[in-house]
DNA sequence: TTTGACAACCTGTATATACAAGTGTAGAAT
DNA sequence: ATTCTACACTTGTATATACAGGTTGTCAAA
């Protein structure tokens, strides 16, 4: 199953969690003030800095809106429909959906790396690497491919059961990998034979293709994804807050 | 020309200007350690909270990575390309990319809202709206179409030389509104005869939409934008902090 | 040589305090 | 009645302090 469960080792994580909690049930809802900062403080025992941090990240995943001079207020998270954005894994998107899944493992095997595939990871052509190959199936269609290569040095290899459940439980869950950072292209490309044999593409000429690059807490990049789906069954979400009084990133 | 002129009216964001303007700018390398949090306070002369702060919107951005006990250290922003994320306009992208952009305006109007449109700005069908159509040329081909839709009670006109250069600068600069978030999403889906006719586009049969509904900072949605991309010349980057502790917002 | 204890340094969390600045309201002065 | 002022309440910024806990190197004991 593994929802992903609130861990409360922090304060700040307490009051994070139990408003968004209460903020996606809609027991609190949009537009309603939310306590002030002093009051929150005092609710939970703590200092005005700790509710902050909770209030902050409570912002940027979109669940407030902070006003100054007047308060914090509930955004519409139904109507936003749900940051999808960040490393969010296939198994994760699924069960929140809560669809008929199933994952057919084409490969799981070390072998020598592309050209390609060595230039991404930042490794030598030949060098070994870990493949993983795998359809998702929904609803009866296998709509999307995901194919992971990852660095023997960090993942030695990857079971059988692993590969048809959620690679990324195996990493953090067994292996306790602390995955930080990821990059991620999004683009549309022309179909290969190899989609048009592992998938059920019907007559589509372009198919989406999602580039993750993926960084432990060491900046080390161990894993590179390329997930090519359907067009027609793509679609990402993502909240943006727009940087006001900082120097834009551009 | 508009560039991003960073501001730093806070100590936190004249720490983070001075560092994002570095590591952008190669000066400080990939994977050097940067300053500790007691000596960057010295340096300022001001506390290590303030420069926690600055060295989150670092870390938060992408450009450092924190590791406890060790330090913080520069990302690779070359290699990462960087976070075409967030609420960049059209005209933020393309001055990065210095490439040769023409923008056609097809339509500059005030129109009764259809009833797809009224659905996504949440107001009734047939009230009247600014639509303003416009092609996005890049070096001789028409690739994106631009449909954006206002609410005329916080617009009540795009002049048209805004519409040709900047509707952002102008509604920012001008109208001195205040943009806060957005939400965004990103799907393919067939061309219609209006893509057809108004874009080059080869003989595609599907296009990249990208939805935005953007709202102002009292959190009223004001505006809906249908960003057509031609399949070929699509390209989304995101960078992706993943969260190790709370709640996954999923 | 290897192991273990310790110190020095680092970031993470939490508290208390202070003042600046935006918002709204009640009440006084006009 | 209208305008203005003062006050209360809110979030934003900044400082000082304290301790927890991860990392690294040193030095002494085994």
């Amino acid at each position: 199953m593994s929802m992903v469960i609130p861990v409360n080792k922090n304060i700040y994580s307490h009051i994070y969690n139990d408003y968004s909690a209460r903020i996606q049930s809609g027991q609190l809802q949009a537009g309603k003030k939310i306590p002030s900062e002093s009051q929150l403080a005092a609710a939970y025992s703590t200092s005005r800095e700790t509710v902050r941090k909770a209030l902050q990240m409570l912002s940027e995943n979109g669940y407030i809106h902070k006003i100054k001079g007047k308060g914090s207020f509930v955004l519409d998270t139904q109507r936003l429909n749900f940051p999808v954005s960040g490393l969010i894994s296939f198994k994760e998107v699924a069960d929140q959906l809560g669809r008929t899944i199933r994952t057919i493992v084409y490969e799981n095997s070390l072998v020598p790396c592309s050209s390609s595939v060595s230039q991404r990871l930042l490794i030598r052509e030949n060098e070994p690497v870990w493949k993983v190959v795998r359809a998702r199936e929904i609803e009866g269609e296998k709509i999307i491919l995901d194919k992971d290569y990852f660095l023997p040095s960090v993942v030695p290899s990857i079971p059988a059961a692993a590969a048809e459940d959620s690679i990324y439980e195996y990493l953090e869950g067994k292996l306790h990998l602390r995955i930080s950072y990821a990059k991620k292209e999004i683009s549309v490309e022309e179909v290969t034979s190899e989609d048009r044999l592992l998938l059920d593409l019907h007559d589509y000429q372009h198919i989406v293709v999602v580039r993750n690059y993926v960084h432990l807490v060491d900046t080390q990049l161990f894993q590179y994804t390329e997930s090519r789906h359907r067009l027609d069954k793509f679609q990402f979400v993502d909240f943006a807050r727009r940087a006001q009084m900082e120097g834009n990133p551009l």
